[in-house]
DNA sequence: CGCGCGACTGCATAATCATGTGATACCTAG
DNA sequence: CTAGGTATCACATGATTATGCAGTCGCGCG
């Protein structure tokens, strides 16, 4: 059922958008679907072309990537756009970033680097330039709340370990992961889920994130 | 600055703090100056150490990552701290990153690509595993253009009958019992929760749960 | 009209989970 | 010292889940 990732591309310098084209047109798994100078008919080019992959170059003359985004975003929100900059500006990072882009990459990416985080984005990632990366990162408020909530006990009768272990399965961890996690035997791991159905009168892994979440006691 | 980098680790599980010690003491342009099993005295180690990147486990008993994170941050705050983490968690990126992470791996990151990552982190990068960089993405607030607060773009384009069913979910159904419910076939459920766990980009009951809640998608 | 897609069904195998029945060890309160 | 709670580990059996592969059927669209 997979077929081939349907990449679009959005590049106003003509030279740019020729040799990303030729390097997407001829990358096994990939299958261009159009490449324009500009994003006025963005809108339409998605619903028309169905891609899966958007390369959108940040600087374009008309609408520019962040508004061509925010577009595509608006109508398709399961479409992964990818930025394409030649500086790393700021204030275009926190734009995109809001505007929901699912990467960030500097023009300059070597081609093998572009196609893999091509893959990437359609298994879920976020490539980004590291520079871009940090800049992302400090945009997000210093938050002075104490979020350690390792020792809340408010909760049910549930020990601390048990506590910290219903953590970890609302993470979604398996029985296995949590054993190599807190390098416990997987027995151990069972004994003490078992304990947590107990105390919290489930039968399944789903009943007791659910009840967590839902209680919060994770 | 000098010529070498001084790294310092916090790792509880014995063998990978050897493994990682040692990596970082074998690396050209790296020191090692400490590597401790707990954060119990971070805000002295710093201080006495002065290191300039800190590798620093999530999980580890009693002071976890994150709050020792906070603390060195609190105090200085030109230290680059990358978290290590085994699997991708969700809830504690959020964690991380407002408590002002430098970078975010994966501790299945191949030994090569730490190096890298650490010289990134003091080249001013953010070295992130992609998922992560994904989520955190996922974790800015998105802009008011979008009408369609179904927001997150991996979870949003269920079809009616797979949010049907990942409702059931949440509610603790077992597929046995949303096959009854819904009176279809067991196998039609399997396929359904198949296209589903694709679509969240999640592999087990427990993750697509937890997404859901998370994310108000049921 | 054919094509793709969503809903649906079936089958098979491997991995995980749920549960029960023990057991050892530590710590703390009685 | 002893009972009770917590944390650890073991072994076993049956149920459930995860995945892959393979189809049918109806519907909207170019």
């Amino acid at each position: 059922m997979e077929t081939s990732t349907r990449v679009l591309i959005y590049e106003d310098n003509p030279d740019l958008q020729a040799s990303l084209s030729q390097l997407i047109a001829g990358a096994p798994g990939l299958s261009l679907v159009g490449a324009f100078g500009n994003c006025t008919q963005v809108t339409t080019d998605v619903a028309r072309l169905q891609p899966h992959v958007v390369l959108m170059d940040i600087d374009m003359p008309g609408i520019n990537g962040i508004e061509g985004l925010r577009r595509i975003k608006a109508g398709s929100p399961n479409i992964n756009v990818v930025m394409l900059t030649v500086f790393e500006e700021n204030e275009r990072v926190f734009g995109a970033v809001c505007a929901g882009a699912d990467g960030y990459l500097l023009k300059k990416t070597p081609p093998a680097r572009l196609l893999e985080a091509i893959g990437e984005v359609r298994a879920g990632g976020a490539p980004m330039t590291p520079a871009i990366a940090r800049q992302v990162l400090q945009l997000f408020p210093k938050a002075p709340t104490s979020s350690a909530a390792t020792a809340d006990d408010s909760a049910a009768n549930l020990s601390p370990r048990e506590r910290e272990i219903l953590r970890l399965l609302v993470e979604g961890y398996s029985y296995k992961m949590i054993a190599a996690d807190r390098d416990i035997s997987i027995d151990t791991v069972r004994s003490h889920i078992k304990k947590i159905y107990e105390k919290l009168h489930v039968r399944s892994m789903t009943e007791a994130v659910s009840k967590a979440l839902r209680q919060g006691l994770a």
